[in-house]
DNA sequence: AAGCTTATTGATAATGATTATCAATTTCAA
DNA sequence: TTGAAATTGATAATCATTATCAATAAGCTT
């Protein structure tokens, strides 16, 4: 069994929440998957397992996921809310292309470093950050400048 | 007449757009607001000048005062869309408490610098970015450790 | 293992923000 | 002034998400 299962586990037990098959599936069909995804993608992976599952008990487990730190919302602006994964994975900022999607993550320490400064010079406590940069890929600049979205 | 009502004018014309006196309600009450505003707050603010404006008009007008480079999405990723003053109001980035909801504005310039690196990088010619972050407040962090949202 | 309390489920309706539709009205170039 | 074309406000439609609820499943307690 894998660790994120443990966790899953504990967390519902800690809560007081209970086991079910449903949540389940709805795991076992996240930690398949990569990448970012929506509660739409979730389902038609889950649905793969358990046909029968329904739509809002995907919404519903991937909170929870998110509250068990295993899941987190990687919030790009446009459509539907998406996750991805936290557990394992290293933190990273998104740089998107405005013209075919593609997407890449990025870690820039300097960047991370002075997202503090700015926590300590208001004196807030932190609790996380959100930085999307957004842009034409070399593809897409050389192509033509025509944006999509 | 006031900057933003001849750019305005003149980003109608340039796109074969008219200048209606909806518009010009709109825009007349976009300019006497600050901060960050939703189109029903717009819709209302409106409405004291024009009492038989229609929403559908504000969301469209919305979309044509960002286009014309007036204003632009301030989007935290709660509740509706926010929009904001872009003309004469320099580019900064927000800090949130997730506590009480104050928004504090700054700019990093090392931040703005190292964010141009990544474009740079990844081979990515720069459209914009979005850098929200979130914590508590000095106060809220005092009071108690409880978040709101 | 059976009973029992309570959480959970899936179907469905409801919500909130935004967009599409459309007939009536306005704009504005000729 | 005229008339083609854009715009308006009302309204319906859409999309993602949440709320409701009767039926079911979990997981203690015995
Ligand atoms: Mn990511
Ligand atoms: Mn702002
Ligand atoms: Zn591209
Ligand atoms: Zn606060």
């Amino acid at each position: 069994m894998k660790e994120e299962q443990y966790l899953f586990i504990r967390y519902l037990k800690s809560k007081g929440l209970k086991l079910t098959s449903a949540r389940e599936t709805v795991l076992t069909a996240f930690l398949k998957s990569e990448g970012h995804l929506s509660a739409e993608d979730l389902l038609a992976a889950a649905k793969k397992i358990d046909p029968g599952l329904g739509q809002a008990t995907v919404f519903r487990t991937l909170k929870i996921l998110a509250d068990a730190g295993l899941a987190q919302d990687a919030c790009q602006d446009e459509g539907p809310r998406r996750y991805e994964h936290v557990y394992k994975h290293s933190h990273h900022d998104h740089l998107i292309c405005v013209g075919c999607g593609k997407l890449i993550e990025f870690c820039h320490p300097e960047i991370e470093k002075a997202q503090n400064e700015i926590f300590r010079e208001f004196g807030f406590q932190a609790s996380g950050h959100r930085l999307e940069l957004r842009g034409l890929c070399a593809d897409c600049a050389g192509k033509s400048g025509k944006t999509r979205e």
